[in-house]
DNA sequence: TCTTTTAGATATATCGTTATAGCATAAATA
DNA sequence: TATTTATGCTATAACGATATATCTAAAAGA
């Protein structure tokens, strides 16, 4: 293997000096179309590619960004990863995903590692238990940040979903149905998203003089769903429909029902929460509160473009809607 | 938001020199108990983090590696990288993830783009459709590269599965049941895996005199499975078992027997591949040809360290076999 | 013919680090 | 006391690129 080619073994190649080669990679400068072709394949030979961290080095723009998700295997955030890479790669940005798995000290080492590299931006759903020192150091770093899902602070660009109004809607829903005994099943501790969805969950119930609801906790796959979901039942037999954090639960809890030979939709109601691919191929398909992942993705792209281009703008919040997908998971209590 | 700190900044605040500076944030030299808290106090106080950049440069060491799958949104593929990830992050090195959707086109965009950061290493799974071009391109740059599922050439380390051993024990188990009629179904066009796969299938069946077999095409996720299971289905009713390229065609295709009334081990045997968290909450439970994916991404991210350790190593093919795990979607012909 | 303009290239400084060598000062040795 | 050695810090050059200024030769104008 041959060492890493450089301008200079380029320009060496060319015959040429350094700076000429430089602007004949960038299109800048009176460069003559003699030379211009001597240089492409002088570079093209010995398969020149610029060092896009000297370069940013010097020129101070970056064309990497970083999306620290909490957790890669939910197929909903694989969603918004590809709605973000399309509209950053079109817009010449490469995209680094980094799994954080919601651990705090994880988060910390990767955005250590992260804002060692000096990238142009970042897209972050902040972990649990994040502290105060991390967003210090972030916001010493001034690098253009936007929040996915979990508002960091006010200063901070944010994207997300209305999750009180999506879980009001979906219980509401279930009220219309005739539901009177409704749980909220899922997510783990109180975190920002769960909590706005718990309230919607727990207003929407009130207002209805129909108690305080109950909560389940249980982290967002289909196995923690099943069993939550049997736990459930077993405990609170007078439940007749349940409100879900994720569309991962709520097929986990319809694969509980239909263990006990039991039919979603008819013996007991099942609302999702995201819409990702698996909820139409359930058995039966799932009613959820949907949010388009992919639209989500590139929204996001797009603030962080703002940002990027207007560092001193004022933060934003950007807030989307879910809607309600019928699908055959809620019914009349049976 | 103040400007970037830099070690100048840092040197400026403690009133020290700048190498000084470098070397309190390294731990080498000799440098006094008193200067180094100086230092360190000043550093914390601007929220200096190491430009890991710049430091590469000059020191040529980097902790940075890419990971380049060809589909993020597969949740094998996401436990395979959860397992590079670990044992990387435990070495110090920082694993960015790329998703090429397996296009050729993304990926040389990605690798251009990841060559230009000149990271320390490379993990990819070449895109089908991959060219010369892209090779000679990666093999000029020396980076150290793994690759992963398909092998690039001799001169790359390579690590991957048994794939015609694994549906060749397949296809024995289905015959041994006493299948006659088997199908094979999944994967897109002749790719290395699944051309391995497709002869580990065809040599078993014509070993025992059972014809050619049949090949049937489809994307790896379920709907695909699903709408590919009722053609065949319709177009080779004689057909009792099906060996699949994937688990996701495998849920997909149990998909379509229960839509038709059918019972998977039953009325029609299926077999997948992967072993991912959904084949055990799949109704009924998937049998599948088992991979540990994160001991797979385990091993890869060692291989990869070795390489970087030692570039003129020559190169290695690891290759770990799958399990066959029996669960209820096999069974004697009905 | 002499000056001015312009095209086409290059010299030089710089980005933020690290490696190497060097230079004081204090301590240890002869 | 003179010399060596160790300690603690700094000057300088480099990594590979880009930005700015400069320089030469040819073309255009006076």
């Amino acid at each position: 293997m041959s060492v890493k080619p450089t301008l200079a073994s380029v320009a060496k190649e060319a015959g040429v000096s350094i700076p000429t080669v430089s602007q004949v990679m960038r299109g800048t400068g009176r460069i003559s179309e003699q030379t211009r072709k001597k240089v492409l394949q002088a570079a093209k030979k010995l398969h020149y590619v610029t060092d896009s961290r000297a370069a940013a080095m010097r020129s101070g723009e970056y064309h990497e960004v970083g999306f620290l998700i909490n957790q890669l295997s939910n197929p909903f955030n694989a969603e918004v990863i590809s709605g973000v890479v399309d509209l950053l790669d079109a817009e010449g940005y490469l995209v680094s995903v980094l799994d954080t798995r919601d651990d705090a000290a994880r988060q910390s080492r990767h955005l250590d590692a992260f804002i060692r590299q000096r990238r142009g931006g970042l897209i972050w759903v902040p972990a649990l238990q994040t502290d105060d020192d991390t967003l210090a150091m972030l916001a010493a770093q001034a690098v253009p940040t936007v929040s996915f899902m979990r508002p960091a602070n006010a200063q901070m660009d944010y994207v997300g979903i209305r999750n009180a109004e999506a879980t009001a809607m979906a219980t509401r829903h279930l009220i219309e149905l005739g539901h009177r005994h409704i749980a909220y099943l899922g997510g783990v501790g109180m975190n920002f998203v769960r909590k706005q969805r718990v309230e919607g969950y727990v207003h929407t119930l009130s207002a209805q003089g129909l108690g305080e609801g109950i909560v389940w906790q249980c982290p967002e796959n289909k196995l923690a769903g099943l069993s939550a979901m049997q736990e459930l039942m077993h405990k609170h037999p007078q439940v007749t429909a349940v409100v879900c954090n994720g569309d991962m639960v709520a097929i986990g809890a319809c694969l509980a029902l239909a263990r006990d030979g039991l039919v979603a939709g008819h013996d007991m109601s099942v609302i999702g929460f995201d819409d990702i691919q698996d909820a139409i191929v359930a058995t039966p398909p799932l009613t959820t509160m949907a949010i388009s992942p992919k639209n989500l993705g590139m929204r996001l792209a797009r603030v962080l473009l703002d940002r990027m281009r207007d560092p001193k703008a004022p933060a934003t919040a950007t807030e989307v809607s879910a809607k309600l997908v019928l699908r055959q998971t809620t019914g009349v209590p049976g």
